[in-house]
DNA sequence: AGGGCCATGTAATAGGTTACATGATTGC
DNA sequence: GCAATCATGTAACCTATTACATGGCCCT
């Protein structure tokens, strides 16, 4: 169950309520993990409870009052012995790649739209990657004082979701250009 | 659910038994979905039921009978109805990648086997790939027949793979050269 | 004799999604 | 007045994983 350990090292880097990583979640870590708020608060709950975090009541003025959680001792320990057993390289669970195949038995053409969709999106993550690259690591603020071991570590899992936007693009590229050329030699089936 | 769309490409494609079926999933249609035999049976039966697919029983000799499955009109038109309907670009899980973050705040040197296995992982993989290729869509047995638009299609998804695993590889190096970076300069911690 | 492949399945559990629910504050 | 943001949660359902279970054939 790796949710916990990503929730345990979201809250390493910096301890917040279950709102705020859920919103984490969608940006900066949801990167390449994703989680809803209502999953993120059960979760938590079971690793309070567990003894894995740390909770402290925030009262607030004009919001409502917020937990904010931490990680403990038994947390912590948790996800060391985690970073030190082997995981198992994922695999793909693409299904634009399942419709990609399935539309050889259907209407090629109407690909197109989606596959473009689809590369608008991965278009502008790529934009919003390169903008945060700049902002915390490249940019002449960033550059200023030398990072740290975290900040290295954070940069390169960085560098790998801007690699895998530009593969991702240039390969939607050439699915647009297959499909293309099967239109041109049968225009109308 | 896409499970259901996948195994409707995976029949038209070819039929089969849920065995077979299993079997696809832990190579080519695997390639970019996984699916145990276990879901795959309860995924079966219920689509079975549901009148998306033709079952015929097959006496063998020497081994169990097998069922084997064919798509039926209705499964054909779900499919077709799933193929023209938009789908929300995925986003990944890269547990590695949450491992990195999280060997910030434990021992980043241990980073350095776990990310050597995986990028052998992923480099077989990419042999494997280029072995399918060249066997099916560049060779010269299979460059001597004019392609079809299915296999247009199978090879820009393989393709696909292909690009994500050189990526995925150049990814890891640059893992690598970080975290070897990172011990350098602090040789114990 | 033992291991691997073919072939099918059940049961229990864990993980994830969708819908529903509440309620105050801030900005347009 | 309406929508968005902050903040938390419950309930129902669907999906996926892990463990267990059976049994014959083929090869070494």
């Amino acid at each position: 169950m790796a949710l916990e350990h990503a929730i345990l090292v979201s809250l390493l880097e910096k301890p917040g309520s279950g709102y705020e990583l859920a919103r984490r979640f969608e940006r900066s870590i949801g990167y390449f993990w994703t989680a809803t708020h209502q999953q993120i608060y059960r979760v938590l709950k079971r690793m309070e409870t567990a003894g894995m975090l740390a909770v402290r009541e925030v009262p607030q003025q004009g919001r409502p009052d917020k937990k904010e959680y931490s990680v403990a001792g038994p947390g912590r320990a948790a996800l060391s012995q985690w970073l030190h057993e082997p995981i198992e390289p994922e695999s793909l669970r693409h299904d634009l790649a399942v419709k990609i195949r399935g539309a050889a038995f259907d209407d090629p053409a109407a690909l197109i739209d989606e596959v473009e969709r689809h590369r608008q999106v991965h278009s502008d993550r790529l934009a919003h990657y390169l903008a945060g690259e700049l902002r915390d690591f490249t940019g002449p603020e960033a550059a200023a004082a030398p990072p740290d071991a975290g900040q290295e570590l954070q940069h390169v899992v960085l560098r790998g979701g801007i690699a895998y936007e530009r593969m991702t693009i240039a390969w939607l590229d050439d699915v647009l250009v297959t499909v293309h050329r099967l239109g041109a030699s049968r225009p109308r089936t």
